[in-house]
DNA sequence: CTGAAAGCGCTAACAC
DNA sequence: GTGTTAGCGCTTTCAG
């Protein structure tokens, strides 16, 4: 750490005032003479004078920085969900520690514990390993205001969460009004709330239309499995799905593959519905349908909890908010029947 | 920031030793009788004792803790090399501050700026405006130990650059032995470093070989343009181009459904290759070569310079290292004048 | 409205 | 090897 010359001490030297008027100038509190201001201010500028962030902390007890446990930066949701909080916390000053759970539960127990020592104002944490005792321990014990963002976690904490539900039941609803019956979904296996919540939304969808869920949810291992295959024996398999929803990852991306390479053409033989928006989504043609988040919304809110819980303390009772999703069909989807393409009819 | 409320005099007191002593255990410094250690380590453990982390900032003048301005992490090479970098700043007990640049040149100084006055022991910096005179003078004056990440600033910085002259030299070269002639470049249009140095290699590839430079380097608006209009035009116009080398970003796929869309076969009619890996490019059928990053050891790198540094100071001079990238052909390319495809040999 | 002074919790220098 | 102590730079009483 570098050293910086100049201290407030210099300042008010400078400025011929107390170490105590540059220091209520600097935090602008209210009780000062314009012209002891403008000195100091002065003197500022003139030093190139910055405050040290450690000695503030320590003496004031706010670091003002907040700490982020994504699951996976990596993953484009986490990126945008971070940049979106990072947006509305810089305007209050606030910079943000991120650390990656890559879900490993050790490290994401230990990510919690070293935010506390570190004095973080409040932590943002998405831990991939929800049902694991330790963390459940680390995140429902931990002193510093917390905002848990979509996990099943139930440990006093203010709580951001997605409704997979309602958008896995308002696509699937879609799919069903247009005919299909065999519906896929092919996800990530990972014990972890969104993957739970959409299969929920899947069977709900089926439940609300009184008709039987099928048998056609595949679990791929990881969030990257490519699908292809496990997709192409599904779809030449006996009684193949119509349509298919599948994660917006390279699972999206092999699934599409395979149904192409299978001669099945999006959407007359297939459609296909994308959980998360993407390049790819967007791009393909036909477009392909999307379950996604607004993820500007999300970090608005969650901002707007740590904010609150930051003020109250521990002794407001804990919030949760569910954002909603939306689902946009796109070209990709088409009733299960294909019409013939009709004649120009003007 | 919560208050702990036990503090190394506590641990101290418990432990029946002096506040000293107890700091040495806490910091491994070797002069500390066993039992001396013992004692402080359970009362430790029995107190659930963290250290202060802003008052031993304060003291010690080190933060443990590296500043990362990156043009966006939405971007997914950045993602990886936050996250691989972290990997391995995790092991020394660092965390990392991540800010995003957002090629505004406002926000690129004031980050730096903020990352000096929060003590950062160094800080990794990617600004999108590497000529802007305000955002050159906040990176050659910055007295914090500073890695430049992939930029021409020129500013007695250590620096780490990525060859994207030698990897596109290499793959333009690849085409140029296929056959190919009529190569097109699609890029962003950016006046950053990644861009500039992948223009001058294609160049280069076509110099090398004797051969004059097409006319064909498209340059699109934003990073996340889907340029697909663009790259149509280009292959409906005359003496189309047989190979296209293109941002692997949405770009990529723009080019990718515009060749399909216009009947064009890939590599049969028209070879690809992209910059930057991706799902897409690895998914796609056939797969789309790519010139690519090993982020694991670009980190690694990044990580060595600023460990020395952090360790010489300002003395040593300022060191330049560049990371070879790969080309990696793939399916996606194929000579100009398909061969027809031999019957089984065997 | 301003100045003086007491620490925040810790490390490091020094005396023992 | 251990204890004592002086600050690191700042905010925040508390007098005036």
């Amino acid at each position: 750490m570098a050293r910086s010359a100049v201290s407030i001490r210099d300042v008010a030297a400078l400025a011929g005032v107390s170490v105590g008027s540059a220091s209520r100038v600097i935090n602008g509190a209210g009780n000062v003479t314009p012209a002891t201001r403008e000195a100091v201010e002065r003197a500022i500028r003139t030093l190139d004078y910055r405050p040290n962030h450690a000695a503030q902390t320590l003496r004031s007890r706010s670091s003002k920085t907040i700490g982020c446990l994504f699951t996976d930066v990596v993953n484009p949701l986490y990126a945008m969900l971070f940049r979106a909080i990072e947006e509305r916390f810089r305007a209050e000053g606030y910079m943000l520690l991120l650390a990656n759970g890559l879900n490993d539960p050790a490290r994401e127990v230990e990510t919690i514990r070293m935010f506390e020592g570190r004095g973080m104002d409040g932590m943002i944490v998405a831990p991939g390993n929800e049902r694991l005792a330790a963390v459940v321990r680390a995140v429902r014990d931990s002193p510093v205001p917390m905002v848990v963002l979509d996990r099943d976690m139930d440990v006093g904490q203010d709580t951001v969460l997605f409704d997979h539900v309602g958008a896995m039941r308002e696509a699937v609803a879609h799919l069903l009004a247009l005919g299909h019956r065999r519906i896929a979904l092919v996800l990530w296996k990972t014990p972890s709330r969104p993957v739970r919540r959409r299969v929920e939304g899947f069977r709900r969808a089926f439940r609300d239309a009184g008709l039987p869920v099928p048998d056609l949810i595949l679990y791929e291992p990881t969030s990257t499995s490519p699908s292809f295959d496990d997709v192409e024996r599904l779809l030449c398999g006996p009684d193949r799905p119509t349509a298919i929803v599948v994660h917006g990852t390279q699972m999206l991306i092999g699934a599409v593959q395979a149904a192409l390479a299978n001669g099945l053409r999006i959407p007359q033989d297939v459609s296909i519905v994308a959980i998360g928006d993407t390049d790819f989504a967007r791009t393909h043609l036909p477009p392909i349908g999307v379950v996604s988040l607004d993820a500007a919304r999300a970090a608005e809110r969650v901002v707007a909890l740590m904010t609150r819980r930051i003020a109250a303390g521990r002794d407001e009772p804990p919030l949760t908010e569910t954002i909603p999703l939306t689902f946009e069909p796109r070209g990709s989807c088409a009733p299960v029947a294909p019409v013939v393409r009709p004649a120009s009819r003007a």
